[in-house]
DNA sequence: CGGACTTCTTCA
DNA sequence: TGAAGAAGTCCG
């Protein structure tokens, strides 16, 4: 199967490049020895399946572009470089791609109350390389295997309950960056469900999320580095950004946040005050335009508004326990994560002992059946 | 909700 | 027989 990738890889590339070569005209063009190019796509085991899809996916465009040849400027003989800037769009988020750090420049989202809500979920979800995306500058899973980073989410999951297709996307690693594990599942998850709460006290939520390296001081100079991980050298980010617009569909103003938050354990005495920061101090540090069709200074700032509240440790740990409560199978295993959670010296609010008692019946019901 | 990792099953 | 998918287990 592997083989058989690399030569469909190697069959479209060649094809593709040949069609570009018979259309160009007087210029001699060097043509890559086929044994490197062949030794390249092997040397690239893990991509090369996803290598022939998207040349596949590209033949089109090859072709399409041999066809007429008009007035073609000396300068664009041979085109002009593409770094892969032009915006990715998907079901439920739009992408900016970075081709040197294999990860997102940014994620765009727009949700709703009813986009957040529905039957979809993770199940069976993979993580997987974006087939859109060329092979030479994608990330794939075995970079974040066993790197000591997870795979951290940009658009969540979460925010697509109403498409399995939609949620399927947010998947692709062209949605994901290299996020210290503990604030993955914690102070940034608790940033993710505030920005869906907001979808209960406004009707547009409109959010960028993102990574961003800041300087460190070396030698008493400011200097920006990286870490790489994997084979792809994917990035890894100090920081990751997000910018939350809110809106209501009656008018009014609107409302805005700007978030910087370290890429690393962030506990439960922060508040996400903490971390904001002023649109233009992200759009300087990013070199990002966020919302470039907002009047400047037409929004109030959302923690004055709406407080900017995450959730505090006892509320995350019944929120957490009230979806494992909603995965289990079995009596027993109800019955230790409550035991659990008692024993972290968390005492169930009543909205969680209500899913614990329906939950118990349901399973008991299911056992007699 | 957010993950990692392991094992079993399916299929070409 | 190997790869991909489904399912299970563990954690914060």
């Amino acid at each position: 199967m592997l083989t058989r990738g690399a030569n469909m890889w190697r069959a479209r590339k060649v094809s593709g490049l040949r069609s570009w070569l018979t259309s160009g005209p007087e210029y001699p063009r060097v043509v890559p020895p086929t044994g490197s190019a062949l030794g390249w796509a092997t040397g690239l085991a893990v991509g090369c399946l996803a290598s022939a899809i998207y040349w596949r996916l590209h033949d089109e465009q090859f072709s399409s572009e041999n066809g007429e040849h008009e007035d073609i400027p000396l300068l664009e003989q041979f085109g002009l470089p593409d770094a892969g800037l032009h915006i990715r769009r998907y079901s439920g988020h739009a992408v900016s791609f970075n081709q040197a750090r294999r990860t997102p420049r940014w994620v765009a989202e727009h949700i709703t109350s009813s986009s957040i809500t529905g039957p979809a979920n993770r199940k069976n979800m993979k993580f997987k390389a974006d087939p859109s995306i060329q092979p030479l500058f994608s990330a794939f899973n075995e970079d974040y295997l066993g790197s000591g980073w997870s795979r951290g989410h940009m658009a969540p999951a979460a925010n697509y309950k109403n498409s399995q297709d939609a949620m399927r996307e947010t998947f692709f690693l062209s949605n994901i960056v290299p996020q210290n594990n503990e604030n993955n599942s914690g102070f940034w998850n608790r940033l993710e469900i505030y920005c869906r709460s907001l979808c209960s006290r406004f009707d547009d939520v409109w959010i960028i999320s993102g990574p961003l390296n800041l300087p460190w001081k070396i030698d008493g100079k400011d200097c920006v580095h990286h870490y790489m991980i994997g084979k792809s050298d994917v990035a890894v980010p100090t920081h990751l950004f997000k910018v939350v617009l809110t809106g209501r569909s009656g008018g009014g103003s609107l409302c805005l946040g700007a978030f910087l938050v370290p890429n690393a354990p962030i506990g439960y005495q922060q508040k996400l005050a903490d971390f904001q920061v002023s649109l233009s101090e992200l759009e300087y540090k990013t070199g990002i335009s966020f919302f470039p069709k907002l009047q400047r200074g037409s929004w109030q700032d959302l923690c004055s508004v709406d407080g900017c509240h995450l959730m505090n440790f006892h509320e995350m740990e019944c929120y957490i326990a009230g979806k494992k409560l909603a995965a289990t199978r079995s009596v027993s295993e109800l019955d230790s994560i409550m035991q659990r959670l008692v024993e972290k010296g968390v005492e169930p609010h009543n909205g969680l002992l209500t899913k614990y008692k329906t939950r118990k019946e349901e399973l008991v019901q299911r056992i007699q059946k």
